[in-house]
DNA sequence: AGTCAACTTTGATAATTCTCAATGCAGACA
DNA sequence: TGTCTGCATTGAGAATTATCAAAGTTGACT
């Protein structure tokens, strides 16, 4: 893990991160203590349970937001896509809530939890896109909640896999690194399952899979199919 | 349903509503218009899609949050309580993101959008309040995605109950205003699976039920039951 | 008291999903 | 190039859960 002093003002993620509504020159007066950080792929961030220092913001490649049970059973309750912010879990909360994985080489920015916070009271717009993110994190958990509980295995990872996809929009073929693990884990499925629905899809040619890429020839076939498997 | 205008200032709730931290003054001077509702159990308050107009503080009562699936199924989102928000799903939204449901004969106060955000722009206090409100409704939104993902029905139901009875620790004897029904499109289970479980709980003598309460003697026990019958 | 409607329970059977075990596959590395 | 390790696939049987159908219960209303 490599760490340098990182420079806001001239980020190619700005516009996606919570300085979006700033200023160039809000920017350079943040005053804060941004480190730029490189971590390799499968490296936990941080820990389940312990004390919250840092919140990042995930510039480059994929991360798992996991929570563990004592009966052995993990689940993925979140995956994020660069732009997204991970470790700010509330504004006094004090252990961090998940544990937090790289699912792919990454880049990120760390901030000092303290001075965010403080920054969100100095600066509306921070405070504002803080907010945003969190009604967008309660949206996507509501809907996660209702893929898991009212749907069948097959359309939850028809659903998911077109989302996915969907967040890449500018490439035919989008990157992959879940594993049928992952996707379990994330579904609530056992890896067989999954791996066995993947099979389906790909026979069916609804699927292609390819050196960590994915492709969906068409979307609205997949749901389709998974959707009349079953009522 | 009746609708009176309401006296913020001696509400009883208001030491757990969003206007907890404001001092008598700021109270009588809010100047927004805050009605009292009372509508009847099953009463739909607002309808999934529905342009959101306005926000409402349960007061008394229990209400679902339903979201409706194409292929007819129904998922419990959120179950409230007294002192919970509701129809406040962002601040920019403009449609309401579930449909809300009486289980009970419910008291509300009904607050206009538009006056409550302007409120939270000009009152800290009330921010924060909101604020508060939503990570919490986040952090059980993630909580609930772990309980459908990753526990199997009998531990799901265990969990549930004790949270709900944990909700009324005054009384000896829960309210339990919920139908196997609701159960079942809360937890993601049919009514009749939720009715065996609560058969079995009912039978080993780790749950009693009686017009409408219910009753855990000791919690631990029930969780320990429902963890065993499956690692 | 009688009737109705809504909810609950129970049983039998089918569908779904999990578990365990074995095998196949591909990239990392010596 | 061989080997090794982690991941994916496949199969078979078991466990879990859903579905369908039929009674049973309860409470409200007449």
């Amino acid at each position: 893990m490599t760490a340098k002093h990182s420079d806001c003002v001239h980020c190619l993620m700005r516009g996606r991160s919570i300085f979006a509504g700033l200023s160039r020159e809000e920017v350079c007066e943040l005053g804060m203590d941004v480190q730029d950080i490189h971590v390799p792929a499968g490296t936990t961030i941080y820990h389940e349970g312990d004390p919250a220092q840092y919140a990042y913001t995930l510039r480059q490649g994929g991360i798992k937001l996991v929570k563990s049970l004592p009966n052995g059973h993990a689940q993925i309750v979140r995956l994020l896509h660069h732009g997204d912010l991970l470790g700010f879990e509330g504004l006094r909360t004090d252990r961090h809530r998940h544990s937090a994985i790289t699912l792919t080489g990454t880049d990120l920015c760390r901030l000092e939890l303290r001075a965010l916070d403080a920054l969100s009271q100095r600066l509306p717009a921070v405070r504002e896109a803080i907010f945003a993110r969190w009604q967008q994190a309660l949206q996507g958990a509501e809907d996660r909640i209702v893929e898991l509980g009212a749907k069948k295995a097959d359309a939850r990872l028809a659903t998911f896999l077109c989302q996915w996809v969907g967040a890449y929009p500018q490439q035919r073929a989008a990157p992959f690194p879940l594993t049928r693990q992952d996707l379990g884990e994330f579904l609530g499925l056992s890896t067989e399952h999954v791996s066995r629905i993947m099979a389906d899809l790909k026979r069916h040619g609804l699927l292609h899979e390819h050196k960590g890429k994915i492709e969906i020839p068409d979307p609205r076939n997949l749901l389709l199919y998974a959707g009349s498997t079953s009522a």
